[in-house]
DNA sequence: GTCTATAATTCGATAGAC
DNA sequence: GTCTATCGAATTATAGAC
């Protein structure tokens, strides 16, 4: 078959994102990626030139939080928790992210970029402690990845078992306090 | 130089141990660890026959939790959180099951054991609903684990500089509501 | 118990025909 | 753009001399 240069790259990155979000970085081979894609391994070269960019392209994808200065600090939290229930299942770049930020290096400080950096000025807003703004959101990072790890990587079974709302129900009031939000 | 085959051994091991918690178990090669050690590959093989044995040695380490029913339902969650953190620092099982459970089927596996067998009677013997109790457990096991990962894996700066007292006031009133106890 | 040599795979990456 | 063939390096694992 015949295709243009893009869909093949297309192609290819959807299946190389399902390979790093089940297998972590190093399992995920080029060879496997390929065969998922039904293209030759060749063909990932390429297009891609080398596994490292191509992991890079994997997980580039924006991870914007939705603006929250608006929203009662009373549903702040909720809303913070749901939104990235909402990202975690919706697409794999997360998945990726925390399957791969734990052996490669790469992925580890993207991962601090996305959550601490977007955090940090959620924290800041909110709160009349500017100075603290930075604990407060490698706490909730603490907390909410901890969630997706049990959830969605160990599949600790009573974790996986919860519907979406009652994650935020169990874990949102912990958000909320590590935000400063007085009750 | 002539050693003992258990002595042997037990540098092996530790060596292991260091390089399955620092670099995942994929990176972690038998040559490296040999290295390490100080000792030629081929004994690391003929001492422990494949390299999946020698992780399963490196990771078989008892972790049990201390008696907490004694202790005033005030401090559990304070001395639980303590206890982890005591843990985690002072020998590197807990750093390898976190750093290999995301990829290894083996650690995962071991990981909810111990986490979860091991809460789950803790949270039903302190409070009133034993069958909240696996949730209960999951969500102790959530929130430690994500603080381990943002602390010692991901080294979220924030988090790295807090010390371990002020890990215990951050995170101890999260795991103190989801052990069910009331304030 | 120690170590050298090597087998047997597997991987990422390259070259080149079509 | 597609594919075959293959290189070079790295890995686990084995065989056997000392």
């Amino acid at each position: 078959m015949r295709r243009s240069s893009s869909e093949t790259k297309a192609i290819v990155l959807a299946a190389a994102r399902e390979r790093f979000a089940a297998d972590g970085y190093e399992r995920a081979t080029i060879r496997a990626i390929a065969a998922d894609a039904g293209v030759d391994p060749g063909q990932v070269m390429r297009c891609f030139g080398s596994k490292d960019r191509l992991f890079a392209a994997a997980c580039a994808i924006d991870l914007n939080l939705p603006d929250l200065l608006g929203t009662p600090s009373g549903e702040v939290a909720t809303a913070l928790v749901r939104h990235f229930l909402e990202r975690w299942e919706s697409d794999e770049t997360l998945q990726i992210l925390l399957r791969t930020g734990v052996t490669n290096a790469a992925a580890a400080e993207r991962m601090r970029t996305v959550f601490v950096a977007q955090l940090v000025p959620v924290a800041a807003a909110l709160t009349g402690d500017p100075g603290g703004a930075p604990v407060r959101a490698g706490l909730v990072s603490a907390q909410i990845l901890g969630m997706a790890l049990c959830r969605y990587v160990l599949a600790i079974p009573p974790m996986v078992a919860l519907t979406r709302e009652e994650v935020v129900e169990a874990i949102g009031p912990a958000v909320h306090r590590y935000l400063g939000l007085e009750s």
